[in-house]
Parts: structure tokens; C-alpha cells; sequence
DNA sequence: CGCCCACATAACCGAACGGTTATCGGGCCC
DNA sequence: GGGCCCGATAACCGTTCGGTTATGTGGGCG
């Protein structure tokens, strides 16, 4: 298998025909018949048969069509990465779960590109099982959230980086707001308002939710935890699990109480994940020994803005439903 | 570039070592330092420096590693598919966009494949402005959804296939049930309870909601139209934009009414998309042929169930936030 | 029937690929 | 300063790749 008969291939699969693909090419016909013909042999299956009206794909062929079709595609883009990162700084692609990448990772990151100096930080936001196939994949250096599940014989690494604490918050005037002691089960009723991490049955609070058993149509999801306090706050009604000392610094946060509900606050830690069992980029021992200073917790508490966050959504995938 | 050499420098890189490379590989050295020596002369770049600690990537080898890794992971893939597909049925990727994708789809799609014999059907979900680069890519063969623009020189068609209906939904209750002419601006600080479809800005409920400036933390999403629906109805508040003869049969029907909003129902197309300037699949057109036929709309009006519909949410992504 | 069109195959060729062994060169460390 | 470790380079070699021209082969169609 070859990056030019991967080529070759798709384009006579696009056109439907040999003859026009070596046209397109600007090379003989049999030269695309061969190289046809080598990744038939290589793959084993002949991805196009003859038929009255041109060239059709087989059944693995149409399956093969969108894996070349792609494979060609970042050929072309690795040479437009190398030109356009000539000279460029060093790279550190961070990504984070909801909670932490719109609210503590921008202020972190910044704090932590400022005193690195010719850095560049990007960082995106994914759910937490997307996060280990991200950083085996090498399209993220580094993850911050919960702790990673270490399944298989997968090299990923968790290390514990900051303790934070988890409240229920409601706005003052919620039926609950004035009880001194909520047992989770009452909570099973409300109205859930979170942020996407809570959907997400990995997370801290996507448990909490399962847990308690509370039905999929109370569960509202907001784009951040903000926007969920900010609803909590608004309606009256319904709660949100929020981190506490972000909560501290929100905007909703004069109209909001704590909940007295049993086991919270909830102790929990944020966890800086990458691969293991290779080498580890400088940069990534450097942002890991940074966040457990003194001066990231200054960061993230004092600061909002920074790295922007963004749902890590590329324009293109590579697997498909499979 | 050839992928062998990006397999080497892939592994060169996460071992940080020449030398441990060529003992994983079960090679020489040399082998190992000359496919890197390759690729750096073809990509013009040094991709990997030597330090006193081992390799260390350049700034564009870090953008590289991650495409190169994907290649190789492809390169993979490719035989798995053709393994997998020996014999295997013809298959036919769909793409829709969330309200069709989850209440008219898999009827349809099932009536097809039913029709058609031996043939697979797969059906995503995916935004608007995601769709064409899925086809683009080929990893989907056909669209389902709002007409798609045919933006600079890309080769996509559109062709309408189905006419429908939006109309506004709301609760029995609702304030304004009993209303016989309400102005589109009048549901400015209504709660809209929309599927994923309606954060779309290209969909027609996304246009509708921008237009009227509907603030976005009075939007609230839900996994579907039914689940819209459903909450509009227990809830009693807030309106639900649906697709009229999907209405009819839903189970929230009996408790939900349409308002008398001006300009409405709204009388909007469904397109099948593909691409176009390449030989279309002989599926793709009998699709199409098919989704025009009394068949498909009795399929649609009396069928749920069917193809499964799943958000596009692969493993593993392509482009990086860029 | 035989022509024609389009893909496949054959025979051939230069260049690149992928591998070897041997040698050079540049930091670290004793 | 002298090893020593590790990567780069040199010289060499068989195989594959990608291309050519020439020659099958097989299915519509006049």
C-alpha cells in the first residue's frame, strides 16, 4: 500500500473510470491499471470491478474509498503543517472536560504560557472517553479532568494535580435553600442544570446524576457551568452542581446558596493525564510541575480570560460509525 | 513521504531514540536514521533534534506526529475494513441533520434496505456545516437535510426531495393557545425547547430563533424533537418548533397545540445531498429515486423504529483545532 | 460477424526504497 | 584528554515503485 496508489485509487473510484483518472494524472493508462492492481494484491480485494457502465465499487471498496480519501488528504496536510510551523513556537495542545476548560483551564494555561515564554497553547474540550483516544492519537499532548481509567494495557498516566470541592447550588429562593440537611435522594425530582460534563457518566457529576437516579428529561444541559448557575439563579428553580471556588467568582453567585445535602461538598481532584510509556515532551513535565504551584492556584482563582476553549470539533473524522 | 518512513518517525518520536526504535522495529539503526533523513528532506524539516536527553521534536515535527500517527493508524485500518467486508453487503453511509436524522430517517432508511435486498445502511447525525465536509471526505455517501450551499467551487448537489411543515408547538396551557394571530416577535422571551438541529444557524428553526433574537439562555436542548416536545407538554411553558407530520404521531401529541404564529406553518424542502461532479453511486441514486415515492411517504408518516440514528461522534479525530 | 472501446497484462527501465556493514562526529563523563 | 555512547553518513545491494510502449481480452453494438 502506497500513498500514490492510495491516490491513484481514489480517484478512479471518484471518476468511475481508469481511463479518466489517468487523464486526470496526466500519466498513461496503465500506469493507473498497475497501481491498481499492486493495492488489489496488497489488500487483497479487488475495490473495483468492471461494469457495462465504468468502474464500481465492491463492498470493501467502499469502505476503503473514505479511509484513502483521507489518507491522501493529510499527506497534503502534514507538508502545509511543516510550512506554516517553520519558525513557529513550540506547540502544547492541552484538552480538558467542560468544567475545568471553561472555567480554570484558560486562566491556567495563560499563567502558564506567560511565564514559559515562546509557547503556544491550544485548548479543546472533549468528553471524558474521547480524551484517552485523543492523546493516543497524538492530536493532544496533555488532558486535564478526572482521573483517566488506566483499562487495558493503554499507557496513559493520571496524576493528581488539584483538590477541588463540589456543591449543589440552588438560588436562594429554592424549596430546599433553608433545609439543614438534604438527603440526595430528595434531590431526584428537581430540575438538574449542567454543563456538558454532566452528561457525561464519567465525570463526577455525570455519576452524582446517575446515582441518584434522576430521569433523563429533568437534566438540562448548558453550554458552561456559568450558564447553568445563571438558569439556577434566574428561574428560582432546580439545581446545579457546581466547583466551589469557581462558583465563588461567578456572576450568579450573590443569588445562589449551597445546598446542605448529605456527603457534600464532595471532595474530588483534577487529574493531568498523558502517555506514559514513551517520552514525554519537555513542555508537558513543565505544565504538570506548574500546576502544582502556588502560583497556578493564584491563576486560576484570580483570573478569568486566557486561552480560549472550544469544543473539540475538527471539520472532518476519521472513523466512522462503526 | 512514504508510510513507512512515518511509521519510523512516529516511533522515533515517542521513544525519543534512534536506537530504541531500531530494536522495536527489529532493524539497524542506519534503516531507522535514513527513513528519518528521508522524510525530513521530503517534508524540509528536522522534525526531531538531538539533545543531551534523547530526540526532541521541532515545532513542526510536533505538528506533524499527530498527522503522521493518524496515517499509520489509517494505513491500519484500511486492511481491517477489507478483512471485514469480504462478502459483506453494499453499504450506504447517510448523514442527516438532527430533527430528520431521529424522527424520519430511520423509517425511511429501513423501507430502502428492505427494498433493495442486500444492502447495509448506516445513519449520523451531524450539524449543518459538518455535512459537506463529511461528503467531501467520504465518509458519508449521501445527505439528508437542509438544502446545502453550494459554496466556492465544491461539487455537491442538492435535489429537493420532500416538502414539510414547521410549526410552532406549545403546551394546552400555554398563554398564548387561545391567541388567533401572534407576531413572530411575541415568542422573543419564550422558552424554546429545540432539538440539537436548532442551534444549527443554517437550519430553519436556528434562522427562526436568531431572527426573532431569542436570547441563548432561553434556548434549551434537547436530544430530540420529541423530547422537546415532551417538556413543552409537562411543563406547560415555553413553545417547541416541530416538523408538522411528525407531530401527528408523536406521543406528546394530544397535550401539545399549534400556534397561530404569523407566517406559519412554515412550508420548507428537505434535500438529498451528494457529491456531485464525480460519478454517483448507483445507490445514491436509487436513494434518491426512492425518497420520492409514494412509498417512502407512507413509510415515513407510519413507521418509527428502523436504522438507528447516531450522533457522528467517532474515536478519533483529524484536523486539530486550527 | 467483426469492429471498437476500455481495462488488463507483458516486458522493460530508471529511480527510489529499505535494508545491510563500516565509518565518522559530537557531547558527556570519568 | 581519552573513551564512550549515540546519531549521522558513506558505500553498497536487492526489491519495489512508477512509469513507459506494445499487446491481449472481453463486452456492447452497428
Amino acid at each position: 500500500m502506497t500513498l500514490t496508489q492510495l491516490k491513484v485509487f481514489v480517484l478512479v473510484a471518484r471518476l468511475g473510470s481508469v481511463k479518466g483518472a489517468a487523464a486526470a494524472l496526466g500519466v498513461s493508462e496503465p500506469a493507473v491499471s498497475q497501481a491498481l492492481t499492486a493495492l488489489r494484491q496488497s489488500l487483497g480485494d479487488q475495490l473495483l470491478t468492471r461494469t457495462p457502465t465504468g468502474m464500481e465499487l465492491t463492498a470493501a471498496g467502499q469502505r476503503v474509498v473514505g479511509i484513502a480519501s483521507q489518507m491522501v488528504h493529510l499527506s497534503d496536510e502534514a507538508e502545509a503543517a511543516v510550512r506554516q510551523s517553520q519558525g513557529a513556537p513550540e506547540l502544547i495542545r492541552v484538552v480538558a472536560t467542560s468544567t475545568i476548560g471553561h472555567a480554570a483551564a484558560p486562566a491556567l494555561l495563560q499563567a502558564f504560557a506567560a511565564r514559559s515564554g515562546k509557547v503556544e497553547v491550544t485548548l479543546g474540550i472533549a468528553a471524558t472517553d474521547e480524551i484517552a483516544a485523543l492523546l493516543h492519537e497524538r492530536l493532544a499532548d496533555v488532558a486535564l479532568g478526572p482521573e483517566l481509567p488506566t483499562a487495558r494495557n493503554d499507557r496513559i498516566s493520571s496524576d493528581p494535580v488539584m483538590r477541588y470541592r463540589l456543591v449543589i447550588a440552588a438560588a436562594h429562593t429554592h424549596h430546599l435553600a433553608a433545609s439543614t440537611n438534604v438527603a440526595p435522594r430528595q434531590l431526584r425530582d428537581e430540575v438538574w442544570m449542567v454543563d456538558p460534563e454532566g452528561t457525561d457518566v464519567r465525570s463526577p457529576v455525570g455519576q452524582l446524576v446517575q446515582r441518584i437516579g434522576v430521569p433523563a428529561q429533568h437534566v438540562r444541559v448548558f453550554p458552561n457551568q456559568s450558564a447553568a448557575c445563571a438558569a439556577a439563579a434566574a428561574e428560582g428553580a432546580g439545581v446545579a452542581p457546581a466547583v466551589e471556588h469557581l462558583l465563588r467568582r461567578d456572576p450568579a453567585h450573590a443569588s445562589l446558596t449551597k445546598l446542605a445535602v448529605a456527603d457534600f461538598p464532595l471532595e474530588r481532584l483534577w487529574y493531568v493525564s498523558a502517555l506514559s510509556g514513551e517520552r514525554r515532551q519537555p513542555l508537558v513535565s513543565k505544565l504538570q510541575r506548574f500546576l502544582t504551584t502556588p502560583e497556578a492556584m493564584h491563576a486560576m482563582h484570580s483570573g478569568d480570560g486566557g486561552v480560549p476553549a472550544q469544543r473539540f470539533k475538527p471539520p472532518v473524522y476519521v472513523t466512522i460509525w462503526s
